[in-house]
DNA sequence: ACCCGCACCTGTAAGC
DNA sequence: TGCTTACAGGTGCGGG
């Protein structure tokens, strides 16, 4: 999330209050829902850009909404003009914006995603987006009151990895920042979800929020493939500050006890067996 | 109702 | 060099 939020504000930099002139769809798959011109967002001017969890959406002033997910491997590049950079391998759709009094010049912007995990969705107006869409998630990651996140992770009995992991319990934790927050909790990542005490939860729930805020200030995370970067094409630097992600066998910087991998709600895990207790 | 496991894709790096 | 295998930031569905 941390990613998508990066993505988000760059966007806003960039593309608020351009009109787009025309769009280029070069993988139809790639697009659930409506696939013509003006349902992605041809002749529209940017309005707003919005995020909830992972999820980001351009609005228009006039209402249609443009919901984009990266899933593993999606990005999204401006550049200056078409004829400024070749498409890289995997661009699956291209908006030319014509930009408005700050940045007059035109602008490409490019949705590349080489694995097509993520997509892209079309809908007529926000609440549309939000009905058929965004009710599945859980609140924002970084706006869930500490009670109710307490009370929602709680809620069931699969280990707290697994809860974090869940989008609808709430929404925006991914493989990195789960294990980052379990860390500093210092969380067994397998411990039933149902039985954290009630400091427990308050614990996971700063410790989550600080590791997001911090994640966010510093652009994400970039990992060693190089491949996430924000629209305007900056690398995160969070992945500096990662204590147990990529680290498996590596010294816990804590303890210096041998960081341990195993597979955890499917996902590869890192942790600490000394730190993180039962 | 809940939860696990795997499928969906491509690229890269490691092992032989 | 080149082939094979394992693994990677995330969902979404079938079936137990």
């Amino acid at each position: 999330m941390p990613e998508v939020e990066a993505v988000r504000r760059s966007l806003e930099r960039l593309t608020l209050g351009a009109r787009v002139a025309r769009v280029t769809l070069l993988r139809a798959g790639v697009v659930r829902g409506e696939r013509t011109p003006a349902a992605l967002l041809e002749g529209a001017t940017i309005g707003s850009l919005r995020r909830r969890g992972k999820h980001l959406a351009i609005v228009a002033e006039d209402g249609r909404a443009l919901e984009i997910h990266l899933g593993m491997s999606g990005s999204v590049a401006c550049v200056a003009s078409a004829a400024g950079a070749p498409r890289e391998k995997h661009t699956h759709a291209e908006w030319t914006l014509r930009g408005s009094d700050p940045r007059p010049t035109a602008l490409v912007m490019r949705f590349v995603d080489p694995r097509r995990f993520g997509g892209l969705w079309t809908f007529p107006t926000v609440q549309a987006l939000e009905r058929e869409r965004w009710t599945a998630l859980g609140p924002d990651a970084l706006e869930v009151a500490p009670e109710v996140f307490a009370d929602r992770v709680r809620g069931t009995r699969r280990a707290i990895k697994a809860a974090l992991l869940d989008q609808s319990i709430v929404a925006g934790v991914g493989n990195i920042y789960a294990d980052e927050s379990l860390f500093e909790a210092r969380l067994d990542p397998r411990r039933a979800s149902s039985r954290l005490t009630t400091p427990e939860a308050m614990r996971l729930h700063g410790s989550m929020l600080r590791i997001l805020h911090r994640a966010v200030e510093m652009g994400g995370s970039t990992l060693a493939d190089g491949t996430y970067t924000d629209a305007a094409g900056a690398s995160g630097v969070f992945q500096q500050e990662h204590r147990v992600y990529g680290r498996a066998g590596q010294a816990c910087m804590v303890c210096s006890d041998r960081l341990r991998r195993g597979v955890v709600a499917g996902r590869t895990t890192v942790w600490c067996r000394n730190c993180q207790r039962r």
